[in-house]
DNA sequence: TGACTACATACCCCTAAGGGCATATAGATC
DNA sequence: GATCTATATGCCCTTAGGGGTATGTAGTCA
């Protein structure tokens, strides 16, 4: 079943943050190690599982991977992403990472397209 | 994060077919072994999973147990509740047990109150 | 070419959890 | 009390997966 595969993507904290980032922005590793403050490996092997279930893509910009969601996304990938992003407003955890994620837009030396789009 | 506990329950397909179905009616285990046509030790076990996280309510009728999704939901609970229950109009295995659940209140031999409210 | 940066992966450990079989329990009925 | 029905639980096996340490790899820049 499609959607219980969704869910498992969906199921661990640290994965439904990146999730959630990744609702507002394109965004590199990096990022997420600033934004999330957990430790590179861990968010790697997080992407990885996203990335193998076809919940996140990958392009390379010079050394920094891209991570997006998928252009092309199935109905219920686009609820349960929709769902999320209203969940996660009321949650201090998840206001607390955007609010970094906006922080470090604000700076002024990052990858030139990352944020763009 | 209170979150990701939801989606934990939600990422089973047995678990996520018993929360679909008590989005329509509480109901009682032999239904479900009816519906789902899952051995009972199964079913069993999922409901015991997700009462142990207040996803679900039981009461006494008689000889059956009855399961219910909690009075009292938070939003976030809610919200997925009914995203569950859009994603599954569009999948033939949901669609299938609402029918076989149709069939099984059509009866006349079901415990009184199952159904009701 | 060599060093550096950004990221991925292999290996290890440990726990959660899913499934099945057998058995226990609780209420109903006789 | 004995039995039946409906449901729960204990035990066992197996796999998935989450976390960490160490190391590999690919592109960049000097």
């Amino acid at each position: 079943m499609k959607l219980a595969e969704i869910y498992q993507c969906f199921c661990d904290p640290t994965r439904l943050r990146i999730l959630h980032l990744l609702t507002r922005s394109p965004l590199c590793v990096c990022h997420f190690q600033q934004t999330l403050r957990e430790p590179q490996v861990k968010i790697s092997k997080h992407l990885a599982y996203l990335r193998s279930r076809g919940l996140v893509q990958t392009k390379r910009s010079g050394n920094w991977i891209i991570y997006s969601l998928p252009a092309k996304r199935s109905s219920e990938l686009e609820m349960n992403l929709t769902c999320l992003r209203d969940c996660a407003e009321s949650d201090p955890i998840f206001r607390k990472d955007l609010q970094r994620l906006a922080e470090l837009q604000s700076d002024c030396c990052q990858p030139a397209g990352v944020f763009a789009k």
